[in-house]
Formats: C-alpha cells, sequence, structure tokens
RNA sequence: GGUCUCUUGGCCGAGCGGUUAGGCACCGGUCUGCAAAACCGAUUACUCCGGUUCAAAUCCGGAAGAGACCUCCA
C-alpha cells in the first residue's frame, strides 16, 4: 500500500503540473473485490464461467458463439486460437483464449482475499468492469485508454459486462497511440524511458534542457492522440517557442483597439475551431487555427489589419474557450507580483534609458546583457520598454 | 511466425480524390542605435515499384523499413 500510494502521489503531482484536472473517483482495484466476486456471480448465472481448481475462468468460445469477441481490435477468434503461444497453466483453462476472472493465489502470493472458490485476488480484466459498472452506470459513455490496452484488456472488459449485465456497457472507446524517443518506442529495457518529472527538470541524457509543464502538454496537443508522437529536443524546443507565442497574443490582445470594419472573418475563424474539435478532436488543427488567430492580433498591432469591437470581443473568447478551456494551457510566465521587484526594474530600466538618450548604448546592451543572465528579457517596443521573466 | 497500424519538406505534425494545413528552423525584406518581438515574402514534401482515374500524399496490388498486440503486469 505504502509503495502504491508513493506512486500515486507522484502521479497526482506530475498531472497537476500539467493542469489535467482530477477525476472526481479514483476507484482501487483492491477497494473492490466484493463487487468484482458479485460480478463473477453474475457471470456464472448467465452460464459464461466455469470453475478450474479454485480458479474461475470465462467462457470466450461459448460466449462467442451469440456474440463477437474480437469485434473491438478487429480480431477473429480462430485466429487467436490458433496464434496463441503455448504457456504454462494454460491446462486449467478449457481453451487457450479463455480469461481468468479469479485465481486462486500460490502460498506465496501477496493478494489473498477469500472467496466462494478459493483464496486469491480477482482477474486483471475484471475490476475495470465492476468498478465502472458501480460509479458509472451498466451504460456509460466514452471509455479511454492506451492503443495497448486494446486487446486483449478492452476486449475482455466488452464480454464480462455483456455476459453480467446482458448489454453493451460502452457507447465510445477513446484509444491513444504512443510515444516514441527520437523515432525510437520509449521502454525501460531500452534505457530510453523518460518520465514527466525528468522533462520537467532537464535532468536526463537525452534532454538538453528543461521543458515546462504546459510546453509538454502543448507539444503532445500537437499531435492527434490516436497517432504515434515522437519526442526530440529539436521537436520540444519547437513546441516552446510556438507556445509562447501563442500565449504571448493573450498579453497583446488586451491592447489591441477597434476599428469599424474587420479585415478578417472571425465568425468564420470560430466555426473552424469548432470543426476541428468535432473531427474526432483533431487538436493539431484546432492549433492551427489558434496560429491563425495570433496572426490577426498581431497584424492589428502592426496596423497592417483592423478588427470592430464586436469582432474583437469574439477573438478573446476564441482564444479562451479553445486554449485555455478545452486545450487547458495556461500561462506559466512567472509574474511580478512584488512591489520592490517592480521598483528596482523600474530604476534599472531608467538608468538604462538615460544611457540609450545619451548614445551610450555600450552601457544600455550591457545591462541588457547581465539582466538577460538572470533569465529577464528587456525589449525595446514602440510602445516603450518592456520586461519580463523569461521562464 | 500470426493479426493490425504507420512511412509527408531540415525537425515535429495535419491531410480521408482536385483547393496554402500549422508550428519551429533556414533565407530575403520592413521596423529598430543594435538586439528581441512582430509583420510580409521566398524556398524545401508526400519510402519505393506498378495499377485505377480526366485528376492520387489521398483508392487498389506488391516491395522495403518502423511500430503495436498476440503474456492470468494492470
Amino acid at each position: 500500500m505504502e509503495v502504491a500510494q508513493f506512486y500515486i502521489d507522484s502521479y497526482h503531482d506530475a498531472m497537476d503540473m500539467l493542469n489535467i484536472l482530477r477525476p472526481s473517483i479514483e476507484p482501487r482495484a483492491s477497494g473492490h473485490i466484493i463487487e468484482q466476486i458479485k460480478m463473477i456471480e453474475k457471470i456464472f448465472e448467465a452460464g459464461y464461467a466455469y470453475e478450474s481448481n479454485g480458479s474461475v475462468y470465462f467462457d470466450v468460445i461459448k460466449y462467442s458463439k451469440t456474440n463477437n469477441y474480437g469485434k473491438l481490435s478487429g480480431r477473429i477468434l480462430d485466429d487467436l486460437i490458433s496464434n496463441t503461444r503455448d504457456l504454462d497453466g494454460q491446462d486449467e483453462k478449457r481453451n487457450p483464449s479463455d480469461f481468468a476472472l479469479w485465481k486462486k493465489a500460490q502460498p506465496e502470493h501477496i493478494m489473498r482475499w477469500e472467496s466462494p472458490w478459493s483464496i486469491g485476488f480477482p482477474g486483471w480484466h475484471l475490476e475495470c468492469s465492476a468498478m465502472s459498472t458501480k460509479y458509472l452506470g451498466e451504460t456509460f459513455d466514452i471509455h479511454g485508454g492506451g492503443m495497448d490496452l486494446l486487446f486483449p484488456h478492452h476486449e475482455c472488459e466488452i464480454a464480462q459486462s455483456m455476459a453480467a449485465n446482458g448489454k453493451e456497457s460502452v457507447k465510445y472507446w477513446l484509444h491513444n497511440n504512443m510515444i516514441t524517443i527520437n523515432g525510437q518506442k520509449m521502454g525501460k529495457s531500452l534505457g530510453n524511458f523518460i518520465n514527466l518529472t525528468e522533462f520537467f527538470t532537464g535532468k536526463h541524457k537525452a534532454l538538453t534542457k528543461a521543458y515546462s509543464p504546459m510546453t509538454i502538454r502543448f507539444f503532445i496537443l500537437q499531435a492527434h492522440y490516436r497517432g504515434t508522437q515522437d519526442f526530440s529536443n529539436e521537436a520540444l524546443l519547437a513546441a516552446e517557442k510556438g507556445l509562447k507565442r501563442l500565449m504571448q497574443s493573450f498579453e497583446t490582445i488586451k491592447k489591441l483597439k477597434s476599428s469599424a470594419t474587420s479585415t478578417s472573418d472571425i465568425k468564420k475563424l470560430q466555426q473552424n475551431c469548432y470543426d476541428a474539435m468535432n473531427d474526432d478532436l483533431n487538436s493539431p488543427i484546432l492549433i492551427a487555427n489558434l496560429f491563425e488567430a495570433v496572426r490577426i492580433i498581431n497584424s492589428v498591432k502592426d496596423n497592417t489589419e483592423t478588427i470592430t469591437a464586436d469582432d474583437l470581443e469574439l477573438l478573446q473568447k476564441i482564444l479562451s474557450d479553445f486554449a485555455i478551456d478545452i486545450l487547458g494551457l495556461k500561462d506559466e510566465n512567472v509574474a511580478a507580483n512584488n512591489d520592490v521587484v517592480d521598483d528596482l526594474m523600474n530604476l534599472i530600466i531608467q538608468l538604462r534609458q538615460n544611457a540609450r538618450t545619451n548614445k551610450d548604448y555600450a552601457t544600455s546592451d550591457k545591462i541588457r546583457d547581465e539582466l538577460a543572465k538572470v533569465k529577464i528579457v528587456v525589449k525595446d517596443t514602440k510602445e516603450g520598454v518592456v520586461w519580463n521573466f523569461e521562464n
């Protein structure tokens, strides 16, 4: 339990940093043994379970006579039977494709619960079916998961729920694909495994620098969830810059002035954003549209485009709705929420401005360079000097 | 070995038969004391070989390469 809690906590920490909302319920399998035993009993009553040597198995062959086992993963049962490898302990099953609902524990096994069949533990597909039924009902809308769980895990879930409840449990399945590192799959055995904390701190030999949680989030959103995605320093660097440009537009838009006419079709842009998300959550297309918004914002600022007050409001809403609420991005810039820092910076910038007025560029450049070393960026814009912390 | 998926320009990544995806990098320009930021412009594609079609990155067949699953770890 202590080990599990450690990893649950570090998982929560990482998810919080990525600005991922916490679920309302995070049920644990070990806390739902009773529900799982009850579900096995229901499957028994339906006639799709059998006991063998203290363990209970699901009769896939019988199930497939009236149901399509393999419909989610596109597998054919006959192929599965002929291609199953010879494994130890298969002799308890009537058929190699049958899967465990309850396993009798070996003497050394640490998971031990009482059940009508033996002291043991539930089969590894069962907890998902039992817990989802308990908290979401016999039928619920969306079931997510990684592509690697598609078969056999999710296929078995479908069969179990169907057998126990007599109806389809899930309306839509969402499977996200795997990630690769420099074109190679990420795997502990390959030694190229990078965890989130290592991304955030940059402490990994494959990383040349640290990448902020929002950079990672934005990077992931730039690829479609169903495709594989390749991590590399170059790609992460590109995402970091792109995100910076996107977030900068949030500041820029606040200062824009409206005109009598708009040179861009903002309503069309909004529709394009909705269309992108409606097309199987096509976040890369959505982001492309958001960059169109950025372009418009910057152009209005540069007086090469104009925008009406209504459109300006709509544009602000688009950014807020799609970038913040839907994509879950947030501004990571450290604000100067400290009056002392503000006063000091104003003083320094004043001194630098004096030097510039006197054409003492050696001094003004030195101030800028030295500030850059402590991660403070100074920019001379038409509207005046702007400074902020580099994150 | 079996089943399935993928292969896009320097990098990442959309695309589902005809229309500029987008981001980053690079090059030229505008602006700037310089830089940064921003804007404008240019350039670089569709693994290979056949086929279907007026038209293919997109459909079909084949080859090569990569990946996932085929494990009572969830």
